[in-house]
DNA sequence: CATAGCCGCCTTTTT
DNA sequence: GGCGGCTATG
């Protein structure tokens, strides 16, 4: 569909042929808000591409124009893609998180940070967040940090201050959780941290509170594009009115139908309501489907119109009729892999390319059974996942070391390095060194550099960290080396590389994934106008393994379903429709809301594949450790008339000779119901469908359990 | 102060 | 079945 070889720019006469009107609209409807609302496989990406060479092409100069995508890899394809039109480079194409670091650090005495912060993940979050909770002398049985955090990250993506939450709390629980959220914001900043929520909120707020930064940066960007409007959050959604306030220059596009991150607190309303913002906003609607056939988009239309809470949109499909559907139903998670397996030699067999191929599941866990399966039929693969290569302990630690040096207040980093490898500084020596940053109010690092001073410490420990700290003194003399000639220095003079050179055969992988490390800063030296290691650092903050996914590369792409948000194949494999995982339990399926984001999950699933979709299902799962019995998903139901009854009854041979004794029983909502296992429950729905009913039912045990009665021997009280 | 081993916790999805 | 955190031991 793309034409990136095309010499050509935009308007080229040619090229524009290749629009369809309604494409051709979107692209050059230039001036004012413009709302295209595209359905899957629309084109949509190659409309912006498009737009942006078209907004080059009638004089606006590139570094006028700023784009947001939704990931770091969305954003390097769509810088590729326009200078392959042969526009000129320098439009700001870029994440909203991203284009946060870049704001937060050009007006950092604004927004009252310092510009050489350090971006916390998850795993330092959850640090300070412990921290917080211990500091207000709470227990992590009732406060668990996890929930804690969730609270926080909510919070700030309504941007939801820490005072204005305290001042609008009125119950024992909010009042406290206020404490905790106050405290933990403290320690980031005495850290130099923010957290990914921080960098939305701050930017949000610092434009709210800075008219002369708003109109400055709606000078800069005289052109805003967001993609993937229907997942911004609420910080987002006030940061693009803001930068657009003084040309309302925006044009945002999206499909509500494919809304998959309520959860992080994207907010379809944004969407929703884009004409109530600009009441003057144009209008685009692309619906003619380019990517799948159509019956794989007639399933996907007869899921999505189960919905209850959208506005109906049809998907006009253009190829011809083509496609293979399977449904297919398999013993347990690793059957089910093998079966995958088998299809995908089949499919290579028949001239498919690996990277044609794809296979999507709901949680990361059911990688690993598939991830078995190729290994042992010797078949290709790629898991696509979120922070691997930067989760690795090898990693962090190299990290730690370069992130100390930028930012050092940046305690979680030296604590990490401060005995790594082992220096003989122990956590005796550390807590003595903490306690005397603490009450002489200074930074961790220049507690270390005052250690001498320090009178609960013996004299050894006070080498020992003297030694340290020369060290990164030492470090620092070359902070304006390239960044990759700078990281294998550290590797080196640290000790790091003697370290995992005296390793095992780990170890040596270790050493293996350092220097892999270090050729990516070298390719960021290159590449990068004013390299710094600062920026590098807040840059890969934000870099995923999602982003390294290499299209190219001869392998099948394994990963969640919502990783597949905005790639398309050939050939879709969708593994674990059962209730509990698809719908997942964690949502709460009595919640409407909650249900609608699980299916249109699937329907993003869906909608990724061109011409060849497999579905499947197991009977039983083992999840934690433990054997389940699985249901097929309600969403199977729910593919049509038609293909439903061909394909998932047909193929739901359940021969267990229990089902046989088990009469059909008929429940209604409300019903008191006893499980031999579960005990006493409420039932909350209950889906007649003769001998496969299924009875959703909330036991007293507080969980939420899809029951097949004639599995489950349930008897109504 | 370092290390090994054990216990208990959690596990949806990601920038 | 995996990890972080804690404890007991050297």
């Amino acid at each position: 569909m793309d034409d990136p070889e095309h010499p050509a720019s935009i308007m080229n006469d040619e090229l524009a042929r290749q629009l369809t009107p309604a494409q051709t609209k979107a692209v050059f409807h230039i001036d004012g808000p413009l709302l295209v609302i595209a359905g899957p496989g629309s084109g949509k990406t190659r409309v912006i591409t498009y737009r942006i060479a078209a907004l080059i092409d009638a004089g606006i100069r590139p570094h006028n124009i700023c784009a947001i995508t939704f990931t770091n890899k969305a954003a390097s394809e769509m810088r590729q893609r326009t200078i392959a039109l042969g526009t000129a480079p320098g439009a700001h194409i870029s994440t909203f998180h991203s284009l946060c670091v870049t704001i937060l650090r050009r007006y950092a005495d604004k927004a009252a940070i310092q510009p050489n912060f350090s971006i916390y993940d998850d795993s330092d979050q959850t640090k300070c967040i412990k921290q917080a909770i211990k500091d207000c002398e709470l227990d992590t049985a009732n406060f668990p940090p996890s929930r804690c955090l969730d609270t926080v990250s909510a919070l700030k993506n309504s941007l939801i201050d820490p005072d204005s939450f305290k001042n609008n709390a009125d119950d024992f629980f909010s009042k406290t959780l206020a404490k905790v959220y106050m405290r933990y914001q403290h320690i980031l900043a005495e850290r130099n941290g923010l957290d990914f929520d921080d960098l939305l909120m701050k930017a949000a707020f610092l434009l709210r509170d800075n008219p002369d930064v708003c109109s400055e940066l709606g000078n800069r960007f005289r052109f805003l594009l967001i993609d993937e409007y229907q997942d911004t959050n609420h910080a987002q959604y006030k940061i693009a009115k803001a930068l657009v306030s003084s040309h309302n220059n925006i044009c945002v596009t999206g499909d509500p139908d494919q809304s998959i991150y309520r959860w992080r607190g994207a907010d379809i309303r944004n969407i929703l309501a884009f004409e109530n913002d600009w009441p003057n906003a144009a209008v685009v609607k692309l619906e003619e489907n380019f990517r799948s056939r159509p019956e794989i988009l007639r399933i996907a239309d007869a899921l999505i119109a189960q919905n209850k809470n959208r506005k109906p949109k049809k998907l006009i499909p253009v190829k011809p009729p083509a496609a293979n559907i399977t449904i297919a139903a398999s013993e347990d998670e690793s059957q089910e892999a093998q079966t995958v397996v088998q299809q995908v030699k089949d499919l290579t067999g028949r001239g498919a390319a690996l990277n044609d191929i794809a296979v999507f599941y709901r949680v990361n866990a059911q990688s690993r059974a598939l991830e078995e399966a190729f290994i042992r039929g010797q078949i290709p693969y790629q898991i696509v996942r979120g922070v691997e290569f930067y989760n690795r302990k090898e990693i962090r630690d190299i990290l730690a070391y370069l992130k100390a040096l930028v930012n050092p207040d940046d305690e979680i980093a030296l604590l990490r390095i401060i005995n790594t490898p082992a220096r003989g500084i122990g956590k005796t020596t550390t807590d003595a060194v903490r306690a005397y940053a603490a009450s002489n109010n200074i930074g961790f690092f220049d507690a270390l550099k005052k250690a001498g001073d320090i009178d609960s410490l013996s004299k050894a420990p006070k080498a020992k960290i003297a030694v340290f700290v020369n060290m990164l003194e030492q470090f620092k003399t070359h902070l304006t080396d390239p960044v990759a000639a700078l990281a294998e220095r550290v590797f080196i003079d640290s000790g790091l590389k003697d370290l995992l050179q005296a390793g095992g055969e780990e170890d040596k992988d270790a050493v293996e994934n350092i220097y892999g490390f270090i050729s990516k800063a070298a390719q960021y030296d290159r590449q990068t106008e004013n390299p710094t290691l600062l920026d590098y650092l807040q840059q890969i903050s934000l870099f995923t393994d999602v982003d390294a996914y290499d299209t190219s590369a001869d392998r099948v792409a394994l990963m969640t379903l919502h990783s597949a948000k905005g790639l398309e194949f050939e050939n879709v494999f969708i593994v674990g429709l059962e209730e509990g995982l698809l719908p997942h339990e964690r949502s709460d399926t009595d919640n409407e809301d909650e249900l609608e984001e699980e299916r249109r999950l699937f329907f993003v699933g869906i909608t990724r594949a061109e011409s060849n979709l497999f579905i499947s299902y197991a009977r039983y799962r083992t999840i934690r450790g433990q054997l389940n019995r699985a249901i097929p998903s309600r969403f199977l139901y729910e593919l049509g008339e038609d293909f439903t009854n061909r394909n998932v009854e047909n193929q739901c041979c359940y021969d267990d000779a229990e089902s046989q004794e088990i009469q059909h029983q008929a429940l209604e909502k409300g019903d008191l119901v006893r499980h031999d296992s579960f005990g006493l429950g409420t039932v909350r729905e209950f889906i007649d469908m003769g001998e496969d009913s299924i009875a959703v039912v909330k036991f007293n045990t507080g969980q939420t359990k899809s029951i097949m009665l004639k599995y489950a021997n349930l008897s109504k009280i």
